[in-house]
DNA sequence: CTTGACCTTGCCATTGTGGGAAGCCCCATC
DNA sequence: GATGGGGCTTCCCACAATGGCAAGGTCAAG
């Protein structure tokens, strides 16, 4: 199989696939005479274990973990679920987080004449008053 | 004031205010004969303002619309009012994608016998089945 | 043999933030 | 007046993860 071809079998692009090459995440390919990477099922496989693990929100670091726990036979189940549980709470910290910025703003959306006239509550409540209570602790800015 | 005591003053690290200078979101600061940079309270009233839009996860290019509103006294609310709504929203859309993502994981960590034998329900999903049907689109990753 | 699709490496950009180095400046204290 | 410490300046590097582009080599079909 080609990098092409891996792209397309896993859902990874070929330009992550080398990166993550580049970073150690996986192993480096195999090479043609030409110096063309080649993959098999294997690969192919592992390849759409990181993209499936991407998807659930997993940083690279922690799929790194995830790929030695799911490489390593005789690993304890206990040890994944951690991994997947944290994550979990992760989110909903987050989750958490961004509700309270989106009632905020739809607070002060509400408050807001939404007319032509120049006065607005959003604008007076970012100059300085507390934006409403439930503006997010300093670190928690999401994006 | 320094650039210093405008960081103290409205909780923008001098890093930051020296990035949003060079990067267009504020106007270039007046200098002392030496160079330095010196702010005024309407200086640290702005930046002010932007760490609150922060907080509330403006993105930075928003934060020069809002700006500028703010700037405009003759600003309609509803332009206002339209950003906020438009940011609650998108931030509803991501509490979404993570809800999903959290409640897969939760599933998977609930499935999953943790103890210390090696089969592990989480890693066989992320092998190759469907994600339990609540992992996020393609785009949706967070983080 | 040509052509087009594919591969290689490498560099740049993104977003927002932090870290650090080298060098200059200001103020207080001795 | 000298000296020291802390603050300021600029510039470069780093992160995470991804996309894009460019120059050049390669493969396979016509």
């Amino acid at each position: 199989m080609n990098i092409g071809e891996a792209a397309r079998a896993s859902g990874v692009s070929a330009k992550m696939i080398r990166y993550y090459e580049e970073t150690g995440l996986i192993r480096p390919a195999a090479r043609t005479a030409a110096g063309y990477r080649t993959y098999g099922e294997r690969d192919a496989h592992e390849l759409r274990f990181i993209r499936r693990a991407r998807d659930l929100g997993f940083p690279v670091a922690e799929i790194a973990e995830l790929l030695a726990l799911w490489r390593d036979r005789s690993r304890k189940s206990a040890d994944v679920k951690r991994l997947a549980a944290e994550r979990a709470a992760e989110f909903r910290r987050k989750i958490a987080a961004l509700e309270a910025m989106a009632k905020t703003l739809e607070h002060l959306a509400a408050c807001c004449a939404g007319d032509d006239r120049p006065d607005c509550p959003i604008l007076e409540e970012l100059t300085g008053g507390n934006a409403g209570g439930a503006a997010a602790s300093p670190d928690a800015r999401a994006q």
